[in-house]
DNA sequence: TATTGTTATACTCTATAACTATA
DNA sequence: TATAGTTATAGAGTATAACAATA
C-alpha cells in the first residue's frame, strides 16, 4: 500500500501546550493511540539510546530468544510485517551477530533463526534498560487497570471473524 | 534524532496466526500499543483508500477546520512533530487546494493557516468515511469502557511533571 | 502450484541543519 | 537574541515485484 508507520518517528516534544483545540479529534480513537505511541516510543529511544536497537528489532530478538527457530515468515506475521522489511530486520541483528541463521534439515526452503550468545548479552542489557522505561509509564496504572488496559488494546488488534479484510489479505 | 514511525506503515494481514509465543513481549506495554496502532492504521488505509489523506494529514485538516489561524507551529507541537515535516504536509494539504496560507498581520513571520471551501468538503467525505472505520473498533466497547480506554491513553501520553525529558525538549 | 527466502527498487515520512525575515 | 517559516538533504523503514530453490 504505502509506507510509514509503526512507531513515532522520534524527537519533537512530548508535552504539547499550545491553545489549539482539538475538536472533533478527540473522539477519535486512533488519534489517542497514536498518541499514546509516540510517548512511549519518544521515552524509548531516549532511554534505549545507545543501543541501536529499534522496538521492533528488539521485539525480534526477544521472540527468536522464545522460539528458537522460527522462520522469518512466523515472525513477519506476528509482528504484521512483511517478509521482505523482515528480511531487512533480520540481517540487521544477523550483521551485528545477535541471532544466527541455520537452514532447516526437514524443510531446505526455511532459515531457522537463533539467538547467539552475543545476541543473549545483548537482550539482558536490554531488557534491564527498558524496565525503568517501561515503569515509567506503568506507575501511571494500577495493576487493575494495567491489565484492563492490555485486554482493551488487545481488543483492538485481536480481529473479530466479523471484520472483513482484503480478500487476499491472508498472506 | 531518528526517523521512521507514527503509524504503522501498512498492509500484511490484521491477523496473526502463527504458532509464535510471545513470552516476555506479553508485559511490554509499547508492544501491545503498537500492534494496536497497526491494527487501526490498517484499517484506516483500507476504508480511506482512494482519498490520499493519511490520518496526520485529516487529522492537521481538522485542526486547521477547528483553529482558523493556527501556525504551522501550533500544529506541530500539538501533533508531536518537526516544524519542517510539518511544513512538507501542510504543503500537500495546500497543493490540493484544501487549505491556505495568509500572512498574519500581526506578526509578519507567521503564516496563518485556514481551511478552504474544497477543503471544508474534503473533510466532510473524509469525515463520513472515518466513522465507518472508527465504528469497527469502538464497537468492541461500551461507552464506559471506551471512556475508560481514552482516559488511559491520555494518561500515558500526557506528561507527567515527573517526567524528566531531555533538558531542551521543550522546542 | 504454493511457499521461503532473497534481492533490487522505489517510495514516503521524518529529522537535521542552515538560512531568511521578522520580532 | 529568539522565533516562524523555508529549503535542501539525508536517513530509516517499508512495501512491491520478480526470482530461486524447494515443497
Amino acid at each position: 500500500m504505502d509506507a510509514s508507520q509503526d512507531a513515532p518517528t522520534s524527537s519533537p516534544s512530548t508535552s504539547a501546550a499550545t491553545s489549539v483545540t482539538l475538536g472533533e479529534l478527540e473522539n477519535i480513537l486512533g488519534f489517542h493511540l497514536r498518541l499514546a505511541n509516540v510517548a512511549v516510543f519518544q521515552d524509548y529511544q531516549v532511554t534505549m539510546a545507545g543501543l541501536s536497537l529499534t522496538p521492533k528489532q528488539f521485539a525480534v530478538l526477544e521472540l527468536i530468544e522464545t522460539n528458537p527457530g522460527a522462520s522469518q515468515i512466523d515472525l513477519a506475521h506476528c509482528l504484521r510485517m512483511d517478509k521482505a522489511s523482515m528480511m531487512a530486520l533480520v540481517n540487521k541483528l544477523e550483521a551485528r551477530h545477535a541471532i544466527e541463521r541455520r537452514q532447516s534439515e526437514s524443510d531446505r526452503r526455511r532459515q531457522e533463526l537463533f539467538i547467539t550468545t552475543e545476541g543473549l548479552a545483548l537482550a539482558k542489557t536490554a531488557k534491564k534498560l527498558r524496565e525503568t522505561h517501561e515503569a515509567r509509564f506503568k506507575d501511571r496504572f494500577s495493576a487493575d487497570e494495567l491489565a484492563e488496559l492490555v485486554s482493551y488494546l488487545q481488543r483492538i488488534y485481536t480481529s473479530t471473524s466479523t471484520t472483513p479484510l482484503l480478500e487476499d489479505e491472508v498472506d
